[in-house]
DNA sequence: GACAAGATTAGCT
DNA sequence: GCTAATCTTGTCT
């Protein structure tokens, strides 16, 4: 399969476009094996900085945090819930601290490999519908955390064929500070995306 | 050092 | 729809 990387003044502007932006562009992982896995983003959730509440760099630099205030299209991986990992990618110029979360893909390529990966997965549907699925199928840890995408291990693509698609919008999920902000974007109508009632607020 | 919270998931009712 | 599992991180002492 062929590839359009994305360069990383894509990431570097105003993290509400880039969350939007992201959506239906292409995620690709390169393997231990020189194989890819890739897949179509279908459900994003921005982190706007040190204003809010919600977001990991609220108010403070942490050693956890630290990551976020990186230059945009720098890695952030997190762990959490005792079991799982959720992937970032940093926006904005450095020093700002926001970040867009990838939710949900759809697979394109080595589905047969993140089936490996997702033992638990028992539909096509769900094998990366959710932040911390997605890790699992992409084989994504703490190894990847401050990163750059334009190192390639983990990198995204312009799809070679565009297509069009509604953008839906809703709040966060899972969060209890800020929770009012509808920063959350998904492809509307999409069969990857998370289940969730917050999907009928538009 | 101790302690509580957390950007989730799977499994059960 | 509800909840246990599980441990890192941040905050306070």
């Amino acid at each position: 399969m062929r590839y359009l990387p994305i360069q990383d003044d894509f990431f570097k502007r105003n993290t509400l476009k880039v969350a939007k932006d992201l959506l239906g562009k292409i995620i690709v992982r390169k393997t231990d094996k020189n194989t890819y896995i890739s897949a179509k983003i279908v459900e994003v959730e921005a982190y706007m900085g040190d204003h809010d509440p919600a977001c990991h760099a609220y108010q403070k630099v942490t050693s956890r945090s630290g990551t976020l205030y990186e230059d945009g299209g720098t890695i952030y991986v997190y762990f959490i819930y005792g079991n799982y990992y959720c992937f970032n990618i940093v926006t904005e110029k450095k020093g700002i601290g926001s970040a867009v979360l990838i939710r949900a893909v759809e697979p394109i390529e080595g589905i047969e490999i993140m089936k490996e990966f997702r033992q638990k997965s028992k539909t096509l549907f769900d094998l990366t519908n959710g932040p911390s699925k997605f890790c699992l199928a992409f084989d994504i840890d703490k190894r990847f955390n401050g990163k750059k995408l334009s190192e390639k291990e983990i990198f995204i693509s312009y799809p070679i064929k565009k297509e069009k698609f509604e953008i839906s919008t809703s709040k966060r999920i899972g969060i209890k500070k800020g929770e009012h902000f509808l920063y959350r974007f998904f492809i509307k109508d999409n069969l990857y995306v998370t289940k969730h009632k917050y999907n009928f607020i538009y």
